[in-house]
DNA sequence: GTCGTTTTATGAATTATGTCATATTCAAAT
DNA sequence: ATTTGAATATGACATAATTCATAAAACGAC
């Protein structure tokens, strides 16, 4: 972890219509002030479940994942951010702690803007106020939705499921590099993770994938979709 | 479902302190005169997961279910709400439609506000404002938790776990009548109807639950509890 | 009350998943 | 380059869960 040294203004992020768009000036100027560019390194713990909240935190590079670890130390993970998403939201109105881990996937830099201001700004700026309950209620939807899918399906298909969510989602094309290891996918996935490698061992030798160590290729792309849709 | 006759004043509500404590007189009045009290049967469906939404609802009376249907019409249970839940708050600002049902598991007695009389105080209130989001993460984070809770453990757990639910937090006592079938049980745990029966009548063999039927007496409690905290 | 439907219940067969053991490959650190 | 630990891979076996079949009990509508 450390701090970025070329940081780019609010004004000439792609990102700014995330947010900040309706900002006046002036509200505009206390957020760019107060605000931080962290680079994480791969692996790198970012977020700690029941850690204190200072920031508001969201991604302008990289990718990570959000997770909980249950009482017996294994992690479940949430979710899979990439840049232009909001990492602690959800926390941040709990009136408590960290409510999820984070950590980094690969070299990821965040955008950290002290709570306190954010805080201001949304009892001055109503516009911005109702445009975090959208972006809140949006993470939380997009998590709960994914559970209900992974939930309705046997190991198949919820492999299935995060491959397409990877190449549809993440990446844009069916040829990537997998972010996580076999057992990550299996934490997203709620399966062990000999049972993650095996199933997709056999997308391998069924010839639904091509797969190379991490380097994934969905070959055949329409009976991927036609696993997740039913098993 | 029809109107209440005998509407109560927000001011003598028992839920008051949830949401309004921090209104204007003005705003006050606003809220009470836009509001409709509305009781809706055993059954009844109170909301459509897709349907429009001009209503920010709040439970007064009843139990109800939060529920989405898959593709091959299988419902999935994501919560069950209990008197002074907020039954909608997560799809109103999604910008779009109800992103779960909600139907009446006893007779249940609804406060709904008019969407744009939240809208304007929202607008002209930031505390009320907070607040909202205070709930808001708070229901998200209810729901995620709930599934991280009963992922991580299989049949035998997620029953005792959703028996633990219903004991602890809906009716405060080891006696009551469960107020879902073996079906919306199992739809609670994502397993299936037969597999949740079975667990029940394996945990009355065991003597860690007596039950009739609906009614249900969890006589050893700790035994209850050691299967939830592993099994 | 009677009829029809849903719910509860249980057994047997089948399938899915987890566990344990072991081997190989890969990657980071020295 | 070598070591070490983690990740990938696979087989055999045990366990868990689903499916299908069937039946009794409970519940609502008439």
């Amino acid at each position: 972890m450390k701090l970025s040294k070329d940081i780019i203004n609010c004004k000439s992020c792609i990102y700014r219509n995330l947010l900040y768009e309706m900002l006046s000036d002036e509200e505009y100027e206390k957020v760019n002030t107060s605000r931080t560019e962290i680079i994480y390194d791969r692996g790198e713990l970012m977020i700690q479940e029941g850690g204190e909240i200072n920031e508001f935190m969201y991604l302008r590079k990289g990718l990570v994942k959000m997770y909980k670890t249950n009482s017996q130390g294994k992690d479940q993970i949430l979710t899979i951010n990439k840049p232009g998403d909001f990492i602690n939201l959800l926390s941040i109105f709990s009136q408590k702690t960290q409510q999820y881990s984070v950590s980094a996937l690969e070299e990821t830099h965040v955008c950290s803007v002290k709570l306190d201001t954010i805080m201001e700004i949304i009892k001055s700026n109503s516009e911005f106020a109702i445009r975090i309950m959208n972006r809140m209620s949006y993470i939380a939807d997009e998590i709960i939705k994914k559970r209900f899918e992974i939930n309705q399906r046997q190991v198949k298909g919820r492999v299935a499921y995060m491959l397409r969510f990877l190449a549809e989602q993440i990446y844009h094309k069916n040829e990537f590099r997998m972010p996580i290891t076999r057992r990550e996918l299996g934490e997203l996935i709620s399966m062990t993770t000999e049972n993650t490698i095996r199933t997709m061992s056999e997308f391998k030798k069924d010839g639904i994938i091509e797969m190379d160590g991490k380097n994934i290729h969905l070959v055949d792309f329409e009976r991927l979709k036609k696993v997740c849709e039913m098993g």
